[in-house]
DNA sequence: ATAGTCACG
DNA sequence: ACGTACGTGACTATA
């Protein structure tokens, strides 16, 4: 049904607006023109209510050749929907509703009775499959869609597609949607209810506070950055000169390739201290480290690296992101991405802000808080081992947790077998504690402390003496892996595994403890495949505690109106802005809500900082 | 498109 | 004896 006037409209409206059934929901879908949703363009709405070929309608609403056809203003279909929209009884289903979502809110729209978002519901089956509506309908339908750029020609838009090619092809897709997220539902309520669950109480309501902390973005210091890119373009200019003049050639520093050839050809550099890549001489920072007294050069080389790397990655990449029309930066912060459960940012990624050296730290200094306001950044202090202690019941650590002692120095005097540590002793027993969540080996902890690597396998053994039960939960993980096919979080979150079923493959449904690990990590990929097993229930199931954390924070801050956002998550991090006013008072709230997301067997800690930009703030 | 590199937790 | 520290996204070069 393509509607084409108001009577249309009210027809279709009574016709939704009776439907308050949860097992029933009606799909609904945007056509814009941008996949960006800060600069899109509502073009088109879709909306299906049912299984039969006369249960859809697509609204035209702004597409730009309307021939024969006529358009809804979208001024009407606003006020008519607004009701039904907005209503919390009526259920509804999106695929990634976020975006849709984010159109609606720049037009005064709110969406509200989401009961299933069949992105996140094909995410919470299966993290490793692909989640677009066109993926899921091949997998489960054998059915192919027309494809987006069939439609909408290189270099135009959804709002130059004819309105009844378009309706066609945003009925399917909300056709589609309905029926999948039937589909999904059946088959999480049947196989996992608590799957369901976690997508319900976690996945599910994060959605709208992700979208919130997008739409409201965060400012950035665009003077600042300028400065700092000119300052840094002097600085790179010289530094090429001289590596050219060094050199005795003109080169291109940015490419690998020609800079190996340079190192390891024409200047007869040590070539045992670079590896072969597919392409020629490796030039990472590990081989430029190790060259770094053998020749003047290098210093210059690592320096230009760095500098590239900050200039086009953040210092000029950022003020372009700035949108015009609220002069902030929105990420896009993806829920559907990673294998473990953690969230995703991109365009621009802005979980992964240099902070590790003084000077790339002075970027952090570019993010601000609204006007007059406070940024606060709380963030939780060691929880992937808290949450180590807590899977594996390790009661020494445990121990070590509840009575707010130092667990890295505690795992330094066990190791060295002594009562007192120095500094560096302790950074041992922190890189340890930290290697092993992520099934670290002796080679890389001599390489990464300097000792030697006798030593270091002396260290791994005593550590599986002393904490005879985090290596067995670790074991237990890849035993899980190879037996199950897959490992899971405290909230009951999985990651798959697939083994080639000639071979590890067919461990799957064997007895867990009847395997010989030692034989399974025999090939590479396997061993790695073993390794991410162990890590996943870790660091998934921190990324289901902060998720929790920011649902239950954001409910506080809706609840008694309090003047903050939340703008950034870090994985173990949030970032508020917040009125200066009532900073310690949302402190409290922010540092409650973390610290008191879950109950586990060992205590959260939350760490805070207050400043007037991030880099302060940290 | 892929490879190499490097920013973060 | 030796592989072999987990999870991301963005940039540049090169094909």
């Amino acid at each position: 049904m393509l509607i084409q006037n108001i009577e249309d409209l009210d027809s279709l409206i009574r016709k939704i607006v009776k439907n308050s059934n949860p097992s029933q929901p009606i799909a609904i879908d945007t056509e814009t023109t941008d996949l960006n949703p800060f600069k899109a363009e509502l073009v088109g709405i879709g909306i299906c209510w049912g299984s039969g070929t006369n249960d859809l309608a697509y609204i035209p609403i702004g597409h730009n050749i309307s021939n024969n056809y006529n358009q809804i203003p979208l001024e009407e279909v606003i006020n008519k929907l607004s009701p039904w929209l907005s209503d919390k009884r009526k259920p509804k289903v999106l695929q990634n509703a976020k975006y849709d979502r984010l159109i609606f809110l720049r037009h005064g729209l709110t969406l509200k009775g989401v009961i299933l978002d069949t992105m996140l519901a094909d995410y919470i089956i299966d993290p490793n499959r692909k989640h677009s509506l066109d993926e899921i309908a091949k997998r489960e339908f054998g059915f192919t869609p027309q494809g987006f750029s069939d439609l909408v020609k290189k270099g135009e838009t959804f709002a130059e597609v004819d309105i009844l090619s378009a309706s066609l092809y945003c009925g399917m897709d909300v056709y589609l949607t309905r029926k999948i997220g039937i589909l999904l539902t059946e088959e999480l309520e049947q196989e996992s209810p608590k799957l369901l669950n976690l997508l319900k109480e976690i996945e599910q309501p994060l959605e709208p506070v992700l979208a919130q902390m997008e739409a409201t973005g965060i400012r950035i210091d665009v003077p600042y950055l300028k400065k700092l890119s000119a300052e840094i373009q002097e600085r790179l200019m010289k530094v090429e000169k001289n590596v050219h003049n060094i050199s005795g050639q003109l080169f291109n520093l940015a490419s690998p390739k020609q800079l190996g050839e340079i190192l390891f050809e024409t200047l007869q550099l040590d070539r045992k201290k670079s590896r072969r890549t597919k392409t020629g001489w490796s030039t990472d920072v590990n081989v430029l480290e190790r060259l770094e007294s053998d020749h003047e050069i290098i210093p210059l080389i690592i320096e230009h690296r760095v500098l590239s790397k900050l200039l086009s990655t953040y210092v000029d990449a950022l003020p372009q992101l700035v949108e015009e029309e609220t002069k902030r930066v929105h990420t896009d912060f993806n829920q559907a991405v990673t294998a473990t459960g953690r969230l995703s940012s991109s365009n621009p990624n802005l979980q992964n802000i240099p902070i590790r050296t003084e000077f790339s730290r002075q970027i952090r200094k570019a993010f601000l808080p609204k006007e007059n306001w406070s940024l606060l950044s709380a963030d939780y202090s060691q929880i992937e081992l808290r949450i180590l202690a807590h899977l594996s019941g390790e009661e020494s650590l445990q121990e070590t947790y509840k009575k707010k002692g130092d667990v890295h120095a505690m795992t330094a005097k066990i190791l060295l077998e002594k009562e007192s540590i120095s500094l560096d002793e302790r950074r041992l027993g922190k890189t340890i504690n930290f290697g092993v969540i992520y099934g670290m080996g002796a080679q890389r902890l001599s390489r990464s402390t300097g000792i030697s690597q006798a030593e270091a396998k002396h260290f791994l053994n005593r550590y599986k003496e002393r904490y005879p039960k985090i290596f067995a939960f670790l074991e237990l993980q890849e035993r899980l892996a190879l037996t199950q096919g897959y490992v899971t979080t405290i909230f009951g979150r999985r990651r798959p595994f697939k083994f080639n079923p000639n071979g590890l493959g067919r461990l799957l449904g064997k007895d867990p403890f009847e395997i010989d690990l030692n034989l399974a990590r025999r090939g590479g990929l396997e061993a790695q495949q073993l390794r991410a097993a162990a890590n996943a229930p870790i660091q998934g199931s921190s990324a289901d505690i902060i998720k929790i954390a920011m649902v239950e924070l954001q409910r506080k801050i809706d609840e008694e109106n309090l003047p903050a956002h939340l703008l950034l998550q870090v994985h173990d991090e949030l970032v508020l802005e917040t009125d200066i006013h009532a900073l310690n008072h949302i402190k409290n709230i922010v540092v409650n809500t973390m610290e008191n997301a879950v109950s586990l067997s060992v205590p959260l800690l939350v760490e805070t900082g207050v400043g007037d930009n991030w880099m302060e703030a940290k």
